[in-house]
DNA sequence: TGAATCAATCCGCATAAACGGATATATTAT
DNA sequence: ATAATATATCCGTTTATGCGGATTGATTCA
Protein backbone atom coordinates (compact mmCIF):
# COMPACT_ATOMS: atom_id res chain seq x y z
CA UNK A 1 0.00 0.00 0.00
CA UNK A 2 2.64 2.46 0.74
CA UNK A 3 4.57 1.83 -2.32
CA UNK A 4 1.15 2.50 -3.74
CA UNK A 5 0.31 5.48 -2.26
CA UNK A 6 4.20 7.04 -2.66
CA UNK A 7 3.48 6.75 -6.66
CA UNK A 8 0.43 8.57 -6.37
CA UNK A 9 2.48 11.49 -4.19
CA UNK A 10 4.58 11.45 -7.16
CA UNK A 11 2.29 12.09 -9.53
CA UNK A 12 0.73 15.16 -7.30
CA UNK A 13 2.96 17.87 -8.15
CA UNK A 14 2.96 20.02 -11.26
CA UNK A 15 7.10 20.43 -11.56
CA UNK A 16 7.11 16.21 -11.83
CA UNK A 17 4.07 15.62 -14.31
CA UNK A 18 6.38 18.28 -16.48
CA UNK A 19 9.12 16.00 -16.53
CA UNK A 20 7.28 12.92 -17.00
CA UNK A 21 5.23 14.92 -19.84
CA UNK A 22 8.73 15.94 -21.21
CA UNK A 23 10.32 11.98 -20.69
CA UNK A 24 7.13 10.57 -22.58
CA UNK A 25 8.59 11.93 -25.33
CA UNK A 26 11.86 10.02 -24.94
CA UNK A 27 15.17 9.87 -22.44
CA UNK A 28 16.56 13.11 -21.56
CA UNK A 29 19.70 14.65 -19.82
CA UNK A 30 19.24 17.01 -16.25
CA UNK A 31 20.51 20.19 -18.35
CA UNK A 32 17.93 19.30 -20.88
CA UNK A 33 15.25 19.49 -18.42
CA UNK A 34 16.48 22.25 -16.93
CA UNK A 35 16.70 23.99 -19.96
CA UNK A 36 13.01 23.50 -21.18
CA UNK A 37 11.46 23.89 -17.48
CA UNK A 38 13.01 26.94 -17.29
CA UNK A 39 13.39 25.94 -13.10
CA UNK A 40 16.85 26.38 -11.00
CA UNK A 41 18.72 22.69 -11.62
CA UNK A 42 18.57 21.69 -7.20
CA UNK A 43 14.36 21.63 -8.06
CA UNK A 44 14.88 19.35 -11.05
CA UNK A 45 17.37 17.44 -9.33
CA UNK A 46 15.35 16.39 -6.11
CA UNK A 47 12.15 16.07 -8.08
CA UNK A 48 13.77 13.98 -10.62
CA UNK A 49 15.12 12.10 -6.85
CA UNK A 50 11.80 11.73 -5.93
CA UNK A 51 10.32 10.15 -8.96
CA UNK A 52 13.22 7.69 -8.76
CA UNK A 53 12.61 6.53 -5.80
CA UNK A 54 9.43 6.40 -6.22
CA UNK A 55 10.29 3.98 -9.38
CA UNK A 56 8.67 6.03 -11.90
CA UNK A 57 12.14 6.87 -13.86
CA UNK A 58 15.07 5.22 -14.24
CA UNK A 59 19.01 7.51 -14.13
CA UNK A 60 21.68 6.53 -16.30
CA UNK A 61 25.25 8.21 -15.87
CA UNK A 62 26.76 8.76 -19.20
CA UNK A 63 30.28 10.58 -18.35
CA UNK A 64 29.42 13.93 -16.65
CA UNK A 65 25.46 13.24 -17.55
CA UNK A 66 23.02 11.82 -16.10
CA UNK A 67 20.24 10.62 -18.67
CA UNK A 68 16.66 10.17 -17.08
CA UNK A 69 13.72 8.02 -18.89
CA UNK A 70 10.60 6.49 -17.68
CA UNK A 71 11.10 3.10 -15.53
CA UNK A 72 9.30 0.02 -17.35
CA UNK A 73 8.34 -3.42 -15.73
CA UNK A 74 7.40 -2.51 -12.45
CA UNK A 75 4.19 -3.90 -11.47
CA UNK A 76 1.00 -3.97 -12.66
CA UNK A 77 -0.55 -0.72 -11.18
CA UNK A 78 2.95 0.94 -12.46
CA UNK A 79 2.65 -0.18 -15.88
CA UNK A 80 -1.14 0.63 -16.23
CA UNK A 81 -0.36 4.30 -14.67
CA UNK A 82 2.76 5.00 -17.30
CA UNK A 83 0.30 3.93 -20.24
CA UNK A 84 -2.45 6.46 -18.99
CA UNK A 85 0.37 9.18 -18.21
CA UNK A 86 1.49 8.80 -22.00
CA UNK A 87 -1.82 9.11 -23.40
CA UNK A 88 -3.06 11.92 -21.22
CA UNK A 89 -0.44 13.94 -19.75
CA UNK A 90 -0.27 15.25 -23.41
CA UNK A 91 -3.54 16.43 -22.88
CA UNK A 92 -2.97 19.13 -20.68
CA UNK A 93 -2.03 22.52 -21.80
CA UNK A 94 1.02 23.29 -19.90
CA UNK A 95 2.42 19.62 -20.94
CA UNK A 96 1.45 20.60 -24.69
CA UNK A 97 3.63 23.85 -23.98
CA UNK A 98 6.58 22.10 -22.99
CA UNK A 99 6.50 19.31 -25.11
CA UNK A 100 6.88 21.98 -28.07
CA UNK A 101 9.45 24.20 -26.38
CA UNK A 102 11.43 20.61 -26.18
CA UNK A 103 11.14 19.96 -29.95
CA UNK A 104 12.58 23.65 -30.67
CA UNK A 105 15.37 22.87 -27.92
CA UNK A 106 16.45 19.66 -29.60
CA UNK A 107 16.51 21.06 -32.74
CA UNK A 108 18.95 23.46 -31.78
CA UNK A 109 20.28 21.49 -29.86
CA UNK A 110 24.09 21.71 -31.54
CA UNK A 111 24.43 25.26 -30.11
CA UNK A 112 23.87 24.10 -26.64
CA UNK A 113 26.53 23.01 -24.06
CA UNK A 114 25.47 20.57 -22.38
CA UNK A 115 25.45 16.66 -23.15
CA UNK B 1 -2.92 21.49 -14.29
CA UNK B 2 -4.71 22.24 -10.90
CA UNK B 3 -7.27 19.40 -10.98
CA UNK B 4 -4.70 16.79 -12.66
CA UNK B 5 -2.74 17.28 -9.28
CA UNK B 6 -5.11 17.35 -7.39
CA UNK B 7 -7.18 14.16 -8.38
CA UNK B 8 -3.29 12.38 -7.68
CA UNK B 9 -2.92 14.13 -4.35
CA UNK B 10 -6.19 12.91 -3.72
CA UNK B 11 -5.19 9.18 -4.30
CA UNK B 12 -2.19 9.97 -2.06
CA UNK B 13 -3.37 8.81 1.27
CA UNK B 14 -3.57 5.20 2.37
CA UNK B 15 -7.08 5.90 4.01
CA UNK B 16 -8.63 7.65 0.63
CA UNK B 17 -7.57 4.54 -1.13
CA UNK B 18 -9.37 2.38 1.43
CA UNK B 19 -12.55 4.54 0.58
CA UNK B 20 -12.15 3.74 -2.81
CA UNK B 21 -11.10 0.15 -2.50
CA UNK B 22 -14.94 0.15 -0.78
CA UNK B 23 -16.25 1.84 -3.26
CA UNK B 24 -15.67 0.37 -6.05
CA UNK B 25 -17.94 -2.57 -4.87
CA UNK B 26 -21.34 -0.13 -4.97
CA UNK B 27 -22.70 2.93 -3.17
CA UNK B 28 -22.06 2.72 0.84
CA UNK B 29 -23.32 5.20 3.49
CA UNK B 30 -20.75 7.48 5.71
CA UNK B 31 -21.75 4.56 8.53
CA UNK B 32 -21.08 1.50 6.74
CA UNK B 33 -17.30 3.12 5.80
CA UNK B 34 -17.14 3.51 9.31
CA UNK B 35 -17.88 0.45 10.71
CA UNK B 36 -15.70 -1.34 8.00
CA UNK B 37 -13.08 1.01 7.93
CA UNK B 38 -12.77 1.06 12.01
CA UNK B 39 -11.58 4.75 11.50
CA UNK B 40 -13.28 7.97 13.89
CA UNK B 41 -16.01 9.46 11.69
CA UNK B 42 -14.48 13.04 11.35
CA UNK B 43 -11.41 10.69 9.30
CA UNK B 44 -13.91 9.19 7.17
CA UNK B 45 -15.80 12.44 6.38
CA UNK B 46 -12.70 14.46 6.24
CA UNK B 47 -11.33 12.02 3.28
CA UNK B 48 -14.58 12.06 1.95
CA UNK B 49 -14.66 15.91 1.25
CA UNK B 50 -11.52 15.49 0.16
CA UNK B 51 -12.66 12.92 -2.58
CA UNK B 52 -15.55 14.77 -3.18
CA UNK B 53 -13.60 18.13 -4.05
CA UNK B 54 -11.11 16.05 -6.40
CA UNK B 55 -14.04 15.15 -7.80
CA UNK B 56 -14.06 11.30 -7.38
CA UNK B 57 -16.64 10.51 -5.80
CA UNK B 58 -20.29 12.08 -5.41
CA UNK B 59 -22.41 12.01 -2.37
CA UNK B 60 -26.57 11.76 -2.45
CA UNK B 61 -28.32 12.62 0.71
CA UNK B 62 -31.20 9.84 1.84
CA UNK B 63 -32.77 11.31 4.99
CA UNK B 64 -30.07 11.71 7.52
CA UNK B 65 -27.56 9.37 5.58
CA UNK B 66 -25.66 10.45 3.21
CA UNK B 67 -24.62 8.01 0.72
CA UNK B 68 -21.12 7.95 -1.31
CA UNK B 69 -20.39 6.46 -4.53
CA UNK B 70 -17.64 6.63 -7.56
CA UNK B 71 -18.30 9.97 -9.41
CA UNK B 72 -18.67 9.01 -13.42
CA UNK B 73 -18.17 11.51 -16.10
CA UNK B 74 -15.30 13.58 -15.63
CA UNK B 75 -12.76 13.52 -17.91
CA UNK B 76 -10.57 11.59 -19.96
CA UNK B 77 -7.62 11.51 -16.97
CA UNK B 78 -10.48 10.82 -14.57
CA UNK B 79 -12.36 8.30 -16.31
CA UNK B 80 -9.13 6.26 -16.79
CA UNK B 81 -8.17 6.56 -13.46
CA UNK B 82 -11.63 4.68 -12.53
CA UNK B 83 -11.35 2.16 -14.66
CA UNK B 84 -7.58 1.70 -13.38
CA UNK B 85 -8.38 1.27 -9.66
CA UNK B 86 -11.38 -0.35 -9.69
CA UNK B 87 -8.54 -3.05 -11.51
CA UNK B 88 -5.50 -2.41 -9.29
CA UNK B 89 -6.93 -1.57 -5.96
CA UNK B 90 -8.22 -5.30 -5.63
CA UNK B 91 -4.38 -6.28 -5.70
CA UNK B 92 -3.55 -4.98 -2.35
CA UNK B 93 -3.50 -7.18 0.50
CA UNK B 94 -5.24 -3.96 2.65
CA UNK B 95 -7.91 -3.43 0.07
CA UNK B 96 -8.53 -7.10 -0.64
CA UNK B 97 -9.12 -7.61 3.56
CA UNK B 98 -11.31 -4.11 3.37
CA UNK B 99 -13.47 -5.88 0.62
CA UNK B 100 -13.77 -9.25 2.45
CA UNK B 101 -14.88 -6.91 6.28
CA UNK B 102 -17.65 -5.19 3.67
CA UNK B 103 -19.05 -8.17 2.89
CA UNK B 104 -19.02 -9.77 6.05
CA UNK B 105 -20.93 -6.53 7.34
CA UNK B 106 -23.27 -6.17 4.53
CA UNK B 107 -23.98 -9.62 5.19
CA UNK B 108 -25.31 -8.85 8.68
CA UNK B 109 -26.14 -5.30 8.07
CA UNK B 110 -29.88 -5.92 9.27
CA UNK B 111 -28.59 -6.17 13.19
CA UNK B 112 -26.78 -3.02 12.95
CA UNK B 113 -28.95 0.15 13.46
CA UNK B 114 -27.45 2.21 10.34
CA UNK B 115 -28.95 3.64 7.09
C1' DT C 1 -40.77 22.48 19.43
C1' DG C 2 -37.55 19.44 21.44
C1' DA C 3 -34.89 15.22 21.46
C1' DA C 4 -32.19 12.06 18.90
C1' DT C 5 -29.07 10.79 15.34
C1' DC C 6 -25.93 11.19 11.35
C1' DA C 7 -22.55 13.80 9.07
C1' DA C 8 -19.70 18.06 8.29
C1' DT C 9 -16.74 21.26 10.07
C1' DC C 10 -13.65 23.44 13.57
C1' DC C 11 -9.58 23.42 16.25
C1' DG C 12 -4.81 22.94 17.90
C1' DC C 13 -1.10 20.08 17.12
C1' DA C 14 2.25 17.21 14.50
C1' DT C 15 4.35 15.73 10.29
C1' DA C 16 5.51 15.98 5.43
C1' DA C 17 7.04 18.31 1.58
C1' DA C 18 8.19 22.26 -1.53
C1' DC C 19 11.42 25.97 -2.41
C1' DG C 20 16.11 27.52 -4.15
C1' DG C 21 20.71 29.26 -2.94
C1' DA C 22 24.79 27.20 -1.13
C1' DT C 23 27.63 23.38 -0.77
C1' DA C 24 29.36 18.72 -1.67
C1' DT C 25 30.27 14.95 -4.85
C1' DA C 26 31.55 12.85 -9.16
C1' DT C 27 33.59 12.83 -13.55
C1' DT C 28 36.54 14.47 -17.25
C1' DA C 29 40.35 17.00 -19.26
C1' DT C 30 44.65 19.44 -18.93
C1' DA D 1 46.94 17.06 -8.98
C1' DT D 2 44.06 20.92 -10.36
C1' DA D 3 40.43 23.04 -12.73
C1' DA D 4 36.03 22.83 -14.79
C1' DT D 5 31.51 21.17 -15.21
C1' DA D 6 27.19 18.45 -14.19
C1' DT D 7 24.48 16.71 -10.75
C1' DA D 8 23.10 15.56 -5.94
C1' DT D 9 22.40 16.90 -1.46
C1' DC D 10 22.04 20.17 2.53
C1' DC D 11 19.80 23.81 4.91
C1' DG D 12 16.40 26.94 6.92
C1' DT D 13 11.97 28.58 5.85
C1' DT D 14 7.30 28.29 4.34
C1' DT D 15 3.15 25.89 3.17
C1' DA D 16 0.15 21.84 2.97
C1' DT D 17 -1.97 18.07 5.13
C1' DG D 18 -3.15 14.47 8.48
C1' DC D 19 -5.11 13.53 13.03
C1' DG D 20 -9.31 12.98 16.08
C1' DG D 21 -12.04 14.96 19.91
C1' DA D 22 -15.37 18.64 20.20
C1' DT D 23 -18.69 21.39 18.13
C1' DT D 24 -22.07 22.68 14.75
C1' DG D 25 -25.53 21.77 11.28
C1' DA D 26 -29.12 18.96 9.15
C1' DT D 27 -32.91 15.81 9.27
C1' DT D 28 -36.48 12.95 11.31
C1' DC D 29 -39.84 11.70 14.62
C1' DA D 30 -42.68 12.24 18.67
Amino acid sequence: MKKTTQIFKALSDDTRLRILGLLVQGELCVCDLVAVLDLPQSTVSRHLAYLRNSGLVDGRRQGVWMHYRLAQQDGALHDDLIDLLSKDLARLEEIKSDQRKLRQYLSKKRTVKCC
